[in-house]
RNA sequence: AGGGGUGUAGCCAAGCGGUAAGGCAAGGGACUUUGACUCCCUGAUUCGUAGGUUCGAACCCUGCCACCCCUGCCA
């Protein structure tokens, strides 16, 4: 963990600075997440800063869950998102709230200001707003409401929150300043009328305050020093400090928001507008298939928190968007997975091997470590008879160059066991081969004196027929196709599923037009199932176990699994050099 | 009368006036009962660009260029 803090960045050191002049006494951070959806990635990063800031300092950080708008807001997230942020080893040492708790507060302050001549209730349509608002470009212009008495304003803003209005009639704006260059200080908006009942607060309110309101208020009621949030909000700081100012004498603290790029990855979604709509138009199987970058997705894949942790390290804080390879992330997995994940063997492709000189019914029993580096880790045993499976991969009848696996006339080591020559193979009608012949040097076990005969061929992972399980394999590749060419092909099947009437209806009511551009870029290939076998000692395996197959890649045994037929995602592959050289 | 940000290798990213860290990716080699792991080696005469200041500039100054964000009663 404290590797994390070797590397520093732009905010440890505006926090140095802030702690030397003493400018915060401690350090005080907060989460705020918007609980309308499950956190992906990309909020790792803003998760991770949060809660890592608070940690390196010896200071505290808060959950707050930003409910201000009762539109789209749920319970179910609100346990997702603790759920996932326990996961990753984290606390809200400074506690859990809810901006929610503080429409009181936010209420009184806006009374307050109105009396102060600081808001004034305006009744401009949107329409008229967005007029009066003036453009980039070209200055807004001064409401005729703005200049109200304060008294009527106030009776207003009671009348507001009495239920007197309907939506969109009255607005509660500040009053700043209609020329500003800064669009977002031309007298915001920081109350709305909203007739929907809020998930805690239920019929309590009709009028909500806007997040440039209670965001502020909330992060100084609760005492924090920085505020850490994404770049977009940075156009958003002059107001945040003005909203603190002018507050001042009713809050307890004075925090400093400080803005860093978010998160963005290769070929991976992530906005939650898009996720939704993966989910909903039905083109993943859900919230948590190993596909979506979802923190309960990548959980269920075989991604550890220390693998994510490390990732958000590497990558590093900083002001540049940018946007990150994906290899990063599975480079700190096949690390971490590497280090940890015990060791045994799968086939999935399989094609049967007779060990011809193998006498027949007999078997015996081997030895295999658990993990190469880690004696501690143990052993398992495995059995070894006359049948074994192999991959189709590792054979070939007509070998191609710099091949090293299985061929005629060619030796190859069975991992944990003998050297076998292959004799031949047998085919069917179509040419296909559907058997392999080959004979055991039966001095070469493993771990005897005749093992150590090096041969040219290389070590093959192998399941004996005889008590071998069937397993199912889900492999993966990213969502989005990387070339044009995928890109394409991917672009008939997307219209094709999008097309069903099922989906079509759901897709009708989340998707904008321009939406629909991102799912035509799906990998049809995103997933794909296949049957192979596997050795036995998985079965007892939990759920969430990940082992290394050898040879293979890294394995998460999902909740689909039955007692006797085990389901496995594919977490990520190994490195292939060789398939690498073979391409070029 | 637009404003606010950001540009360092294919992708991230250190650097804070004294002569370009590190990671991922890529390539070469050693080792290997996982073509994995591990271990070596290979990258920027140059920091968006053009000038200026300085003994000395990625760092300071000026101009230009590119990209991102902002015209919700979303967050």
């Amino acid at each position: 963990m404290e590797e994390a803090f070797e590397r520093t960045n732009f905010i440890w050191d505006a926090i140095d600075q802030d702690l030397e002049s003493e400018r915060y006494q401690q350090v005080h951070t907060r989460f705020p997440p918007e609980p309308n959806g499950y956190m992906h990635i990309g909020h790792c990063k803003a998760l991770i800063t949060d809660f890592l800031t608070a940690e390196k300092y010896g200071g505290l950080c808060n959950l707050r869950f930003d409910d201000t708008n009762p539109a789209k807001e749920d319970t179910e997230y609100v346990e997702a998102i603790k759920r996932d942020i326990k996961w990753l080893g984290f606390d809200w040492t400074g506690g859990l709230y809810y901006a929610s708790d503080y429409y009181d507060k936010c209420y009184e302050i806006a009374e307050d200001w109105i009396k102060r001549g600081l808001a004034y209730v305006d009744e401009l349509s949107k329409d008229e707003m967005r007029e009066y608002r003036g453009t980039l470009t070209k200055p807004g212009k001064n409401s005729p409401w703005r200049d109200r008495p304060a008294e009527e304003s106030l009776d207003l803003f009671r009348r507001m929150k009495a239920g007197e209005f309907a939506e969109g009639q009255y607005t509660l704006r500040a009053k700043i300043d209609m020329a500003s260059p800064n669009i977002v200080m031309r007298d915001p908006a920081m109350y709305r009328i909203l007739y929907k009942e809020h998930w805690r607060t239920g019929k309590k309110w009709c009028i909500y305050p806007m997040y440039d309101f209670a965001h502020p208020i909330g992060d100084a009621l609760e005492g924090i020093s920085h505020s850490l949030c994404s770049l977009e909000y940075e156009i958003h700081r002059p107001l945040y400090d003005w909203v603190v100012e002018h507050s001042q004498n009713m809050l307890p603290a004075k925090p400093r928001q400080i803005e860093f790029a978010r998160l963005n990855l290769t070929q991976t979604v992530m906005s939650k507008r898009k996720l939704r709509a993966l989910v909903e138009g039905k083109f993943v199987r859900g919230w948590d298939d190993p596909r979506m970058p979802t923190l309960s997705a990548l959980r269920r894949r075989g991604y550890t928190a220390a693998a994510i942790r490390d990732f958000i390290s590497r990558v590093g804080v900083a002001k540049a968007d940018s946007t990150v390879d994906y290899a990063l992330l599975e480079a700190c997995v096949r690390e971490d997975l590497g280090n940890n994940a015990a060791r045994a063997m799968a086939v999935l492709n399989p094609i049967k091997v007779v060990l011809t000189n193998w006498p027949e019914n007999e078997t015996k029993t081997l030895v295999m470590e658990n993990h190469p580096d880690h004696p501690e880790m143990g052993t398992h045993e495995i059995t070894f008879g006359r049948e074994i499976y192999i991959d189709a991969d590792d054979f070939m009848e007509e070998p191609a160059k710099k091949f090293q696996r299985m061929y005629p006339g060619f030796e190859v080591r069975l991992k944990g066991a003998y050297i076998v020559k292959c004799e031949g193979c047998t085919k069917d009608e179509n040419g296909n081969v559907v058997e392999i012949q080959c004979t055991v040097d039966l001095d070469s076990a493993s771990g005897t004196p005749g093992s150590e005969r090096k041969i040219k061929g290389k070590v093959l992972h192998w399941v004996s027929a005889a008590d071998a399980v069937p397993f199912e394999a889900r492999l993966y590749e990213p969502l989005l196709a990387s070339d044009e060419e995928l890109a394409e092909e991917a672009e008939a099947v997307a219209e094709e599923t999008a097309d069903t009437e099922e989906n079509q209806e759901v897709a009708d009511e989340t998707l904008t037009r321009k939406d629909y551009d991102f799912l035509k870029k799906l990998n049809p290939n995103s997933l794909s199932v296949v049957n192979g076998f596997v050795e036995p000692c998985v079965l007892d395996a939990q759920v969430g176990t990940t082992y290394q197959f050898l040879r293979v890649g890294y394995f998460c045994k999902d909740p689909d699994s039955t007692a006797v037929k085990p389901v496995f995602n594919r977490t990520v592959g190994l490195r292939d050099t060789f398939a690498k050289q073979v391409k070029k």
